[in-house]
DNA sequence: AAACTACGCAACCGCTTAGTA
DNA sequence: GTACTAAGCGGTTGCGTAGTT
């Protein structure tokens, strides 16, 4: 812990002497020549050595939420959206976490446009499944759910894709692929206790062991990719 | 065209956690 | 165990701009 009143002689330049605000295209340049060159640790000695007049955690965030490689800039897909109610309604303001899901996003972006966007909508997790079960069906064509398989109201269509190892016509059930994820949540420390309040509430642990339709290509998008969807 | 308002997003702040001497 | 630094996280702020009057 930073001892701030402690330390603040110690300061060789005081916070005030910073640059603040909108960095510049030079700015970005040199930082992105310098870590690319150096690498990302100690952040402080790097702003410096980088010719850069800005504090260290300044350069750090600049770096994480702007200019490394990898990060997807722009609109937000309805998927990704999806994804991040439905990873919201479990782990509440955890935005790292969710980040963490969702491939080159910060968790700055998805803080921001939770706020800005997502949470003025006041989709359920119900919601979100109908919409997609209405999409899915309108691209495949499958019928509806059964009244005998949705006796539990469970929302169960059939995959349709031919070819399949994965019993085409079948259900598939994402019930592994939601303990993969639990068991992934747990080793990164969050326990299953954390969320038991969520599970009873809007999207129980049962909800998503329900079956949803998928063309094939669309369901090995959802196994093979690093993220997770949860489907109820 | 000017003034005002609302919105989106980058950046900052304060705090916590992890690592190290 | 203590003191300190570095890194990470979530909440908040404030600026730029698009939209409206």
């Amino acid at each position: 812990m930073v001892k701030k009143r402690e330390n603040e002689g110690k300061k060789k330049k005081s916070v005030m002497a910073w640059k603040r605000g909108a960095w510049s295209a030079e700015e970005d340049r040199k930082l992105v020549e310098y870590v690319t060159a150096h690498g990302d640790k100690k952040w402080r000695t790097l702003a410096a050595k980088a010719g850069l007049d800005r504090c260290g955690k300044s350069c750090r965030l600049r770096w994480l939420n702007y200019l490394r490689p990898g990060i997807k800039r722009g609109n937000m897909s309805e998927e990704e959206e999806d994804l991040i109610i439905r990873l919201h309604n479990l782990l509440g303001n955890r935005w790292a976490l969710i980040a963490g899901r969702l491939p080159g996003r910060t968790d700055n972006e998805i803080k921001n446009h939770w706020n800005t966007h997502l949470s003025k909508r006041s989709l359920t997790i119900q919601d979100l499944n109908a919409k997609m079960n209405q999409k899915l069906e309108s691209s495949s064509g499958v019928a509806s759910p059964s009244p005998a398989l949705a006796s539990d109201a469970l929302p169960v269509l059939h995959l349709t894709a031919d070819g399949s190892e994965l019993n085409v016509g079948q259900p598939f059930d994402f019930t592994l692929n939601w303990n993969a994820t639990v068991n992934e949540f747990e080793a990164e420390g969050y326990g299953f206790a954390d969320h038991e309040e969520l599970f009873r509430g809007g999207s129980s642990v049962d909800a998503h062991r329900h079956h949803l339709p998928l063309q094939l290509d669309e369901l090995s998008e959802f196994i093979d990719c690093e993220e997770y969807y949860f489907l109820s």
